[in-house]
DNA sequence: GTCTATAGATGGATAGAC
DNA sequence: GTCTATCCATCTATAGAC
């Protein structure tokens, strides 16, 4: 198994998830095999030689929008200085604004994650991870700004991490849902509703 | 047009949506017209009788499910004391949770109208719906409670209304999602935050 | 590995009897 | 209005040449 071969692997799957993702994006995930063949240039043949079918392409495509927001959150972990809880939000979301045309596939992404199982295994990993960031920052910050007990710390960040995450889904939503969606004037108003 | 008639096809297309709605919980929107067909009970003659197509059906089962959000809200407004802010969010997400069967539907309406025009138009109705009424209610309280004028009361409303409706939209995503979600606690701690 | 062509299955919608 | 039977379009996946 040679190493050129496996970089060329790695490659074609990716252009074959970057084409389904602009045809889910625009036709959501009913889009046939037949549009991502189209987008991607290739054929029938060619993309069934890297995927085993419409299922697993649909995975690999969710795979890659949620994923960026792990990469988001590490990043987060390893700094300095300890962040408060708005600071957090801000960061994630304004780091998700980056890359604004996944707010929608993200949206579908949840939808499709009701019914479909494998859709909704990757949901769990992606929002365990996010949980779990946010609990740790949030406890080291109760621990160090607000001077609480390792017990207390925990118990409090916990509480604060569901509505923090809450609020993040929630201007996920807006930024897709709202044409006229204020993002910045949201989160000035979540920051200072935040402990800061 | 006599008005029996008239009673008959409203009762017809409830069941039909009724079927509907349960093969789009359990299937999502891909659930096909055969699955509605076997559901109701019905024929596929029935059905095409009362309704143009499946876009049709999608279409009222998305009224249908978020329609009674528009309920909820207007019998918050018809209230003799102004309530607070995180009453507001209270009241409105704990009569969600009465009818709780909707919120993996919600989801899928959301994904849904990213790409279905139609369903779009809905769902901008009723978040319009949803904001106007935490507008109105925000504004009275803020002014009431807070003492403030007419131009800063609906100032600070505006800003509080999409994180107060953020919430709500985080509260929907997270009890569809999360298998563990406690609604309660994420409830309590949200009106920790929100002006009370 | 990739192409073209097509098989095989499914789904939405309609026709015509009752 | 409702039923059964069916048409026709569409879609996923594969077969076989290169």
């Amino acid at each position: 198994m040679p190493k050129v071969t496996e970089q060329y692997r790695e490659a074609k799957r990716d252009q074959i998830t970057d084409a389904a993702l602009r045809c889910f994006a625009a036709k959501g995930f009913g889009a046939s095999m037949a549009d991502i063949i189209a987008e991607s240039g290739l054929s029938a043949g060619a993309i069934y030689g890297h995927f085993a079918g419409k299922a697993e392409v649909m995975q690999a495509v969710a795979v890659k929008v949620m994923g960026s927001r792990i990469e988001d959150m590490q990043s987060l972990r390893s700094r300095d200085r300890i962040p408060s809880p708005g600071e957090v939000l801000t960061r994630i979301l304004t780091g998700l604004s980056d890359d604004v045309a996944d707010t929608g596939l993200l949206l579908q992404v949840w939808g499709e994650s009701v019914t479909d199982p494998s859709i909704r295994e990757l949901v769990d990993v992606v929002f365990g991870e996010l949980r779990a960031s946010y609990l740790q920052l949030f406890t080291d910050w109760a621990k160090s700004e607000r001077g609480l007990g390792d017990a207390e710390a925990l118990e409090y960040a916990t509480r604060l991490t569901s509505v923090a995450v809450g609020l993040g889904q929630g201007y996920i939503a807006q930024s897709a849902l709202f044409r006229e969606f204020d993002g910045p004037a949201y989160l000035a108003m979540a920051r200072e509703l935040l402990p800061h």
